[in-house]
DNA sequence: AATTCGTTCAACCGCGACTGG
DNA sequence: ACCAGTCGCGGTTGAACGAAT
């Protein structure tokens, strides 16, 4: 025989509270308050509910000393370090936060920054920075599968965005780099790669993606996909993939920021160098759109995902791309500049 | 204007932890 | 040590609302 539920009562009311009801359970609390028993508190107070709704009412919603009102950027910030830290432990998470339930802070993961982790490819769960890098290294077998369905021009310009990507990937590196900069800490936090072990990932697959640049990885079984020139021409092919001094990592830091602007949001917030002064307007690491970022959800099969992503990259119709890895677009005439500018210019830095 | 779709958040449910007899 | 009652937490649901079609 199992424990009886605690709302097992005939006709005790549930759902929306009554103007009412919150009178009468407010009124008796602060008459009597509510320590001895929340099971007697509703016969007491004259209300037809079970204790545990009459506790959850006054906990999230009654209390004198709930904060109403849109979460700040700092209370979002410091949920995000807490989460990273005790994980899904709302309550915990809640006491940090004075005003704030554990109602509220779990809703505002679930509906608000979770999602906006995902657009700027963290994982909410483990907190470190997945999806950008992940679709990068599978990227060889997903150009086969372009290749294969014949579009071999889009299977080229995706090698080309890749390259792209690579290097602002680069940039945010060398950004992050002591040897190379003094670390901005602005930024990294703003990434969310101070305290994400994302960064470590980050480097470690420098020497995959350094190949993939190369055109030196094979894509597909039978296939190597030809050579891009002038793209690849942007990585001194005479530099040892496996070289600190990656020609790359010499991109000057203004470009660096060109990259990071190219591919930040157009929000209200700036990116301010603390080294330079230089000011980046419109970045705000937790709102990257999806529009710059690989998609937060990638299908499971290598088949669904290939076609998946070819469609949402190339198109049917190639000079519209509608879904998937939107942000590769070498072509973007109504936009301020493009990646293809970015190129140009750090063709430009390379060859003086 | 009507309908559909997506988002938000208050409230519920079930389970484990705690407590007192 | 055991057990029943109670509390608190985290996951989930569904009504309400706004945006899109």
């Amino acid at each position: 025989m199992g424990r009886s539920p605690c709302c097992d009562e005939i006709h005790v009311k549930k759902g929306p509270w009554a103007p009412e009801e919150d009178k009468k359970l407010v009124e008796y609390i602060q008459l009597h308050g509510h320590r001895r028993s929340w099971r007697e508190l509703p016969k007491n107070a004259g209300l037809n509910r079970c204790g545990k709704s009459c506790r959850l009412r006054w906990t999230n919603y009654l209390r004198p000393d709930i904060k109403r009102g849109k979460l700040s950027e700092e209370e979002e910030g410091l949920i995000v370090q807490l989460h990273s830290a005790l994980g899904n432990k709302w309550s915990k998470i809640s006491t940090h936060l004075p005003g704030r339930t554990d109602n509220e802070i779990k809703n505002y993961w679930n509906t608000h920054l979770r999602k906006k982790l995902l657009r700027v490819g963290i994982d909410p769960v483990t907190h470190q920075r997945t999806t950008d890098l992940d679709l990068l290294s599978r990227l060889p077998n997903l150009l086969a599968a372009t290749a294969k369905l014949g579009n071999l021009d889009n299977a080229l310009r995706l090698h080309a965005d890749a390259v792209a990507r690579y290097q602002m990937l680069k940039g945010l590196i060398t950004l992050m780099t002591p040897s190379v900069l003094p670390p901005n800490t602005d930024a990294m936090n703003r990434l969310g790669l101070l305290a994400s072990p994302g960064r470590y990932d980050l480097l470690q697959q420098n020497d995959q993606l350094e190949g993939l640049v190369n055109g030196s990885l094979a894509f597909g079984q039978d296939q190597m996909l030809p050579t891009t020139p002038g793209l690849l021409g942007l990585v001194n092919p005479n530099t040892p993939s496996s070289s600190h001094a990656s020609p790359v990592s010499r991109i000057p830091h203004e470009m660096m920021m060109m990259m990071m602007m190219k591919s930040s949001y157009d929000g209200s917030s700036t990116l301010t160098d603390s080294n330079s002064g230089i000011t980046t307007p419109g970045f705000s690491s937790l709102d990257m759109p999806a529009a710059h970022s690989t998609p937060s959800s990638v299908s499971v099969s290598p088949e669904n995902e290939a076609a998946d992503f070819v469609q949402g990259a190339c198109g049917t119709n190639a000079s519209t791309p509608s879904q998937g890895w939107q942000g590769l677009n070498l072509g973007e005439p109504d936009e301020d500049f493009s990646w293809k500018d970015i190129l140009d210019q750090t063709s430009w830095w390379e060859e003086s």
